[in-house]
RNA sequence: GGCCCCAUCGUCUAGUGGCCCAGGACAUCACUCUUUCAAGGUGAAGACACGGGUUCGAUUCCCGUUGGGGCCGCCA
């Protein structure tokens, strides 16, 4: 069993390659097979490796490996689609002596005429045969006219091709209705139409997994294994992938719409967070929720997209959601895909990266998590040990509300120094300049500096006896420490973070913001 | 326009003639817990596109309609 994955170098991994990657990739694993990488360059600009290393990094990201391809090679090498023109060219020839395809003498614009013209009159667009060059006579009048040919298929005039589909079922085509498709230019070069199903039969292709929009494509490349006896590879079209609360595809070309769009906004903020710190602008491509390195740059958890794209379209039973890879490599069928295709649902990827992530051990959410201080320059590199783990105790206190990588930085006051916490203007008016709070915290800060021991247990404590010796409630004063401590209204426990900041710290950012408080007040009243 | 594919809650889905006045999850809403924000707990609302058949019985089978999508390139 042999399986294949085709893309074009493109500049970016989407999200609908990298689930028909997966699918292939799952479906390999599950059945012991070989996952082959090529690359359908056949006409690639000069700068393929800048246009293919996302698509590789993206795969290797997903822990997508694969057996023979670019970077490892194999026993059908070359694996790149531009390298194997000759066997293409050769091929061709091969089907012009066999009669399944012939020289055809029409300009491009004779053609483009001829189909607008059908189109106009509701006619089929099937080409009319008018400049075959079926006989040497007829090639040699068009020839000089100076005419170049290209090659087409010469498709059956009638019967039906039934196509027994991996997750369709079977599907038919009237060959009648099908087109003469150009396989070579004038200049020579092939299409890839043609180099796709030469390179899938060379490589020894059993099973092609691809896109839904390929099913129209595949009469013809029927035809063409056909004409050349080879055994035809299982056919397998998955349903694409749609944009959020749409059937629309999503598209490639529409990633600037989606940054604007509310389904997306989620993603978006966290890009436009993670942004400043990676030294990106906060639109940048790089950044697009529709590309795979969005997730690698934010901090995702590569298990939880392959998670969420494996049953985007595919489901084991009506209760199973969380996989991990190998979970799901000895679960995956193809007969259990669905036919229609899935929208996109930022919502619910988010959750499943929220589950993988808290199931991840804070070892291993420091490690991913690190990277993004360092970046910001929050964090020394390589961290030490101390710093590692005063990161695993914020983790820890913070639980599931640091989603993904980036959400660190929602932290980043535990890493500035005391006297430059940054203090969030209406969270510091509405809980530090509150008549009677300041008084309130000057006193508790006295309790805190006479603590014993500085842990989130003894602070509590410290806390609860203050309260009633006051004859308060413990709101009166709790959200003002907050915000003295973290500059921000909302955050984890006030207990952890104290313990997290140590004494030191803790005293010193209360004592600074009792005195920009003193500050306000005098000013009011000035 | 031609051909092909698809159709269950907002979303992902379970369902292969009776177990379904349709189950789960995400999202939403309410209540609860609570030191903020999350999380948690409890609960609510929410779907078989429509019309014909077939059948004792259709979400499930057939036909049609409607809707959505893909392909129809000397692009990949």
């Amino acid at each position: 069993m042999r399986v294949r994955v085709a893309p074009s170098p493109t500049g970016a991994m989407h999200l609908g390659l990298a689930r028909t990657a997966l699918y292939n990739w799952l479906f390999c694993r599950a059945q012991g097979g070989r996952f082959v990488l090529r690359i359908d360059d056949t006409d690639a600009g000069r700068n393929l490796d800048e246009s293919l290393e996302p698509i590789l990094r993206g795969l290797r990201w997903l822990g997508i490996e694969w057996n023979e391809g670019p970077g490892v090679g194999g026993p059908h090498a070359p694996y790149f689609q531009s390298q194997r023109a000759e066997r293409h060219a050769a091929v061709v020839e091969l089907l012009l002596e066999r009669g399944a395809a012939y020289l055809d003498y029409a300009t491009a614009e004779e053609t483009r005429a001829e189909r607008e013209q059908a189109i106009a009159e509701k006619r089929s667009t099937r080409y009319s045969r008018r400049w075959m060059g079926d006989t040497e006579a007829r090639r040699r009048q068009f020839e000089a006219e100076g005419r170049k040919p290209v090659v087409r298929l010469r498709m059956p005039e009638s019967g039906t091709l039934v196509l027994d589909d991996l997750v369709r079922g079977r599907v038919e085509f009237d060959w009648s209705l099908e087109q003469d498709h150009v396989v070579r230019r004038a200049d020579g070069s092939c299409l890839y139409h043609l180099a796709s199903i030469v390179d899938d039969h060379d490589m020894d292709i059993s099973h092609i997994i691809r896109a839904e929009e390929h099913l129209s494509n595949t009469p013809r490349q029927v035809f063409i294994a056909r004409a050349l006896g080879w055994a035809l590879p299982k056919f397998c079209h998955l349903p694409y992938v749609a944009e959020p609360g749409s059937k629309n595809k999503l598209s490639k070309r529409k990633l600037e719409q989606y940054a604007r769009n509310r389904d997306f906004a989620e993603l978006v903020a966290i890009g436009r967070k993670v942004a400043p710190a990676l030294g990106l602008v906060p639109d940048a491509p790089a950044l697009n929720p529709v590309s795979i390195e969005f997730y690698e740059l934010t901090g995702f958890v590569p298990a939880a997209l392959v998670n969420y794209l494996a049953l985007l379209g595919w489901a084991l039973d009506d209760r199973t959601e969380h996989f991990e890879r190998d979970e799901l490599a000895r679960a995956f069928t193809l007969d259990r895909v669905n036919r229609a295709p899935a929208s996109f649902d930022p919502g619910r990827l988010l959750a499943f990266q929220t589950r993988h992530m808290l199931g991840l051990a804070v070892e291993a959410r420091v490690e991913l998590v690190l990277p993004f201080l360092v970046r910001a320059g929050l964090a020394g590199e390589p961290a030490g040990d101390a710093e590692r783990h005063r990161v695993g105790a914020i983790l820890e206190a913070a639980g599931d509300r640091v989603k993904v990588g980036a959400d660190i930085l929602d932290y980043r006051g535990f890493f500035t120094s005391d006297d430059r916490l940054e203090y969030d203007e209406a969270a510091f008016r509405k809980r530090l300049l509150k008549p009677g709070v300041a008084e309130l915290l000057a006193r508790f800060r006295e309790r805190l500096a006479a603590q014993q021991r500085f842990d989130a247990a003894s602070h509590e404590d410290t806390l609860n006896r203050f309260v009633v010796e006051a004859g308060i409630k413990v709101g009166d004063v709790i959200h003002a420490l907050r915000v003295a401590v973290t500059g921000k209204a909302v955050g984890f426990g006030v207990f952890e973070t104290l313990a997290i900041l140590g004494r030191d710290s803790s005293l010193a950012r209360i004592d600074r913001a009792l005195a920009m408080a003193r500050e306000a007040g005098s000013e009011d009243t000035r």
